[in-house]
DNA sequence: CGCGCAATTGACTCATATCAAGATACGTGG
DNA sequence: CCACGTATCTTGATATGAGTCAATTGCGCG
């Protein structure tokens, strides 16, 4: 079985390049996984909260980095165990291959909102993303109380951090949002900002 | 067995958000994969040259449009048939989710690409990633051949299409390399772009 | 050989980054 | 529980890389 290990605030999990030894299960608190250049640049490739895991699927090594956003436990489990658990159920391969698929495809999603996509698009795709993906209630106001910090928004974005802030205050001053304290907010008009991230 | 068919360049193969019916080979030619949005912005999320495959993973629906860049033949099989082969043969399967592996972690380094790098450092990462990815040379001078458009190129890097064609002007000027023709150049430094493309 | 589309080049604009202060929330210790 | 200190966020002023608009060039096809 697996081992759970607490992790504080900012502390890593896995080093991109590690041997990839381990998958991972979040148990509390949320992760962050990203990429960076040696000049310090990092791209945020995606936030994981509670029941969500990382490590099932890959190359050899880590493709990213993982560190803890918040106070968080997190579920250790020795790779081994999925690979020779794969090769008894063929059904296991099935679903991980499911999993893949639906990674792969926000990937993607991901590059368009990378690559094509303005300052305010990005930021209102991130809010209502954040939502849809939790399945969370679209029918009136939503509250949602974010994990990570303006930087890890700007750099899951591609933006700088003043700019996801003014873009923010801009949604503010539209009536769009509410910023109850600096990690909760309300989407007053979540179809709104929907439709302002251009869904494609 | 698989149909064959033919299509011309600029031809459409699969609507993204059509049925996933089949999986597609490449024999001959090359091909885009696209995402676009409502107002015709676009995402090429990957080229494919012969041998390479899609529609292997993924949803129910294709996530991305794919369009032939010039003429190129491309083999159909009827997606059904892959279900059963891989209920079959589990060892299938696992084949097929190290595939999906490491076009998760292409995508990765892509969305790095694009949320982080400068012009400069997509266009290099662009020419050599394309060389070093389909097994070619990197020792002297590489000679290439783009089967894509200028449009295709910053469509992928998420740029212009006169600022990649400003970007191969400063490198031919540089020495870094030389315009055969418009589709043809040779990478006369390679690693001295590798070095600009700040690979991570 | 000339026509047409793709690519290049140039001038200028603009969205976002950068640099620089303030303001505000949050944790800590008194 | 409140005051303080600090890190984070916001806001403002300015800079700049890439985008836009507009010719011009030149390759490749008929």
């Amino acid at each position: 079985m697996g081992i759970t290990v607490n992790k504080a605030a900012g502390q890593t999990i896995v080093v991109e390049g590690d041997p990839r030894t381990h998958v991972f299960r979040v148990l509390t608190g949320a992760l962050r996984l990203y990429k960076a250049l040696a000049d310090g640049r990092r791209q945020v490739i995606d936030f994981l909260v509670a029941g969500e895991c990382f490590g099932l699927i890959g190359p050899e090594h880590y493709s990213c980095s993982v560190e803890a956003i918040v106070a968080s436990t997190v579920a250790r489990y020795p790779r081994g165990n999925l690979e020779s658990a794969l090769r008894a159920d063929p059904e296991l391969a099935m679903r991980l291959l499911e999993l893949a698929e639906t990674e792969l495809e926000r990937a993607h999603d991901q590059m368009l909102l990378l690559g094509r996509k303005s300052a305010e698009e990005k930021v209102a795709a991130f809010l209502t993303g954040f939502v849809r993906r939790r399945g969370g209630q679209f029918d009136g106001r939503v509250r949602i109380r974010l994990p990570m910090s303006r930087q890890d928004m700007a750099d899951y974005l591609g933006l700088t951090i003043e700019t996801v802030s003014r873009t923010l205050t801009r949604f503010r001053q539209e009536g769009l949002i509410v910023l109850a304290t600096r990690q909760e907010l309300i989407l007053q008009r979540p179809l709104a900002l929907e439709a302002l991230a251009e869904a494609s």
